[in-house]
DNA sequence: GAATTGCGAATTGTTGACAATCTATATTTT
DNA sequence: AAAATATAGATTGTCAACAATTCGCAATTC
């Protein structure tokens, strides 16, 4: 019965309420997005069919889907490969990052309730916490946490998506390093900034300070290496 | 030699440059946004498979990536159907492109060249001359052109790219209706307001000026009916 | 007459096989 | 010895066939 060559996550045969290749979808983006295996290198379709215990037609479906998500590139008679992103792709990523995380705070700040409000600023106490201590480890989960709980409560599913496509890609450019450069204490400024904003019930205000809390982020990121591999995080 | 049941665009052999499947995508992209097979219909993979001369393959592959650009919806052991948007969807997918076209604008602001400025200048008088006569078909195509041309220019391939989604999405949702309700003169006074700030340099109300014209946008859409299938299309 | 049950046809999901292409190594040629 | 060529192995692209599920419609039941 369970013979499986890897363990599927929760228990396959039950999950045939999406199909196979969904599953093996969410499966190598997983791969992918965990960093075991860098940016440019060869996803086998083979060797992925037999790791999942398919055949490769399920697999090929997946990697034409997460092409069309831009996480990987395909190559005729040559085969899928983790997209590459390069300084110039990093920098036009970060850029609509800005204008959609921009406008999620945008949207925000015209329906957010004070239980959303009270937990953005206890991530915001939580993050100046660990920011004094210099704790990068506990500062990037908050960091994270802070910007998901914006995008998920300003009431847009479809702007979520987009945004979080991003941040995946943006994940395969600084694949690998995760060491930081410094400047996460104005990082949190920043953030009360956005904050502030929203507790004004302010849009512009909002819009005007996340965009800006993202292109110093992309700044940050930018000047300490020119290409992959060698990054910072904090945004 | 020549015996394809359906004319692959251009000579199929040649353009061996792309695999099938992305070939299959296109072509099904067309027939979808196309709009000669409504939203919610099904989408046969044996028919389509005979219809471009390949088998199921290719076809289900190209499924799964209409699939991860939202333009088809995949009901396990039912097969793939158009997607149907919801007025909800729709509004959300108005929002997020206001937001990505804003985007466009705020960067476009701070690097756009004269020539590009004379071309909107153009298309400006262009939708003025055909407004006055109230020639709708004649604006429509302009109207697009003034948006695309923004969008191509501002330098953001990624944005293009998901910019041109969402009005492949939006499409989906005015399927069909065509016809106009009418303010268009107003709409083509908020384009003269997003290109006076671009020829400003001025990113935060070229921002400004465009989130609000799509918004305009989408109230002017959404009051003429509730749901799919009887909307206009200025925006 | 409305709902349910039970086929048969059609459609989807998946697989294994075959042809075409590419990759890597070994051989030949200069 | 270096470059070019040939050859074997591996990998991708495509297909046709089989199993499983769903759909349409008739027959049956209540």
């Amino acid at each position: 019965m369970n013979s499986n060559p890897d363990p599927l996550p929760s228990e396959l045969e039950v999950l045939r309420s999406s199909s196979m290749s969904q599953v093996i979808y969410k499966e190598i983006e997983k791969i992918i997005l965990g960093g075991t295996l860098g940016p440019g290198e060869k996803l086998n379709e083979k060797a992925l069919a037999e790791r999942f215990g398919v055949s490769r037609g399920p697999v090929r479906e997946a990697f034409q889907a997460l092409h069309a998500r831009g996480l990987v590139e395909m190559i005729p008679n040559r085969g899928a490969f983790i997209q590459r992103i390069t300084k110039h792709d990093a920098v036009e990523i970060y850029d609509v990052r800005a204008g959609v995380f921009g406008t999620a705070c945008r949207l925000l700040a015209e329906r957010i309730d004070n239980a959303t409000l009270a937990d953005l600023n206890a991530l915001l106490a939580q993050m100046d916490a660990v920011a004094a201590k210099r704790d990068l480890d506990a500062y990037y989960p908050l960091n994270i946490e802070f910007h998901s709980t914006i995008v998920n409560s300003c009431g847009n599913a479809t702007l979520a998506n987009i945004y979080f496509d991003l941040v995946g890609r943006l994940h395969l450019f600084r694949a690998r390093g995760l060491v930081h450069g410094g400047g996460f204490e104005s990082s949190n400024a920043e953030h009360r900034a956005i904050v502030e904003a929203l507790d004004d019930r302010d849009p512009q205000a909002a819009f005007e300070a996340a965009y800006m809390h993202v292109q110093r982020g992309k700044q940050r990121v930018m000047v300490s290496g020119d290409g992959p591999q060698s990054n910072t995080s904090t945004t």
